[in-house]
DNA sequence: GGTAGACCTGGACGC
DNA sequence: GCGTCCAGGTCTACC
């Protein structure tokens, strides 16, 4: 099975899939030239399916062993047309970034998407995995996630889909806590998966939702685990730049770009883009940093 | 609204 | 190998 994506502006599948360290995470996984991934994904529908995706003429290609039957393939498409984000807009922050040179890269390497995964809830789950713990830490308890929890593939059963809020559920807070190694944070996860899966939260509708980025930020804030450095994260997965995902990484960048690396808070991070309106997150995540650069040999 | 302490794990470090 | 310290955001209690 075979389905060709086309972007609606200029498009980049190794810029997006490089966009950020999403493609590090299960049941991500990133394919030898870094420019093409696969993914498992459980769909709504019934089976589990795994696909890979490569570059293709300003789009992607799906490539699946799968047979799916007419919904199954509609669920799949519009799943993998979100995580892509092949229709974002973002010709309005390509004309702001052209008046300066620290953003001078980005429309030429068509920046400014960010790899999603298939839901927003799985998304959730792991910026609040993203918290308080080291990158290694966080690819270390989604992998466990998806062992203990997901659904495996028929044909490999070695290889699973990230669990659905109705499988999380069920879960024992302390195989969470313990063999999954969450921590303290496993309260926060089931909380989230035991209120998606009875339907008191609809965490999906945010992908079409269209809601002032503040009221989206407050519903964000509202979910246990989730405080300002995630909610801007996901913010910025939803389509939404308003806010600066400001963590302590945040403070060596520019701190080391603009204070001479003396020790800076929030404020001082959030006026360097105070200027950027609707686009402060990407031009933040997409600036030519110095500290990178010149703590890289670059 | 702001602040202090607790949360949990892994890694670095000293012995 | 063992113990100690620290980094990493968020929550809760308190002022």
């Amino acid at each position: 099975m075979k389905l060709q994506f086309s972007a609606s502006s200029t498009y980049s599948l190794p810029t997006v899939i490089s966009s950020h360290g999403w493609v590090q995470l299960a049941p991500f996984s990133r394919g030898e030239n870094g420019d093409s991934f696969t993914y498992c994904l459980e769909l709504k529908t019934g089976p589990v399916v795994a696909f890979s995706v490569t570059p293709a003429e300003n789009g992607a290609l799906l490539s699946s062993n799968g047979r799916l039957d007419d919904d199954a393939l509609a669920e799949l498409s519009a799943k993998v047309q979100w995580m892509l984000g092949l229709h974002q807009d973002l010709s309005e922050f390509y004309a702001a970034a052209r008046g300066e040179p620290k953003l001078a890269h980005v429309e030429g390497k068509a920046q400014g998407r960010l790899l999603r995964s298939a839901t927003v809830f799985e998304d959730v789950v792991k910026t609040i995995l993203t918290t308080n713990t080291t990158w290694s830490g966080t690819i270390r308890m989604v992998q466990g996630l998806v062992d203990h929890f997901g659904a495996p593939l028929p044909d490999d059963p070695a290889r699973r889909a990230f669990p659905t809020p109705a499988r999380l559920a069920q879960a024992d807070g302390e195989v969470l806590r313990k063999t999954v190694k969450l921590g303290y944070r496993a309260p926060y996860v089931l909380e989230l998966a035991q209120r998606t899966a009875a339907g008191e939260l609809d965490l999906e509708a945010w992908k079409t939702a269209v809601i002032p980025t503040a009221d989206l930020r407050k519903q964000l804030l509202a979910l246990k685990g989730v405080g300002p450095y995630a909610a801007a994260s996901l913010l910025m997965l939803l389509g939404h730049y308003d806010f600066v995902p400001v963590d302590s990484w945040a403070f060596k960048l520019v701190s080391y770009e603009w204070h001479g690396s003396e020790p800076i808070g929030q404020k001082e991070v959030e006026a360097a883009f105070a200027d950027w309106g609707q686009w402060k997150g990407l031009a933040y995540w997409f600036w030519d940093w110095r500290y990178t650069q010149e703590n890289q040999g670059g």
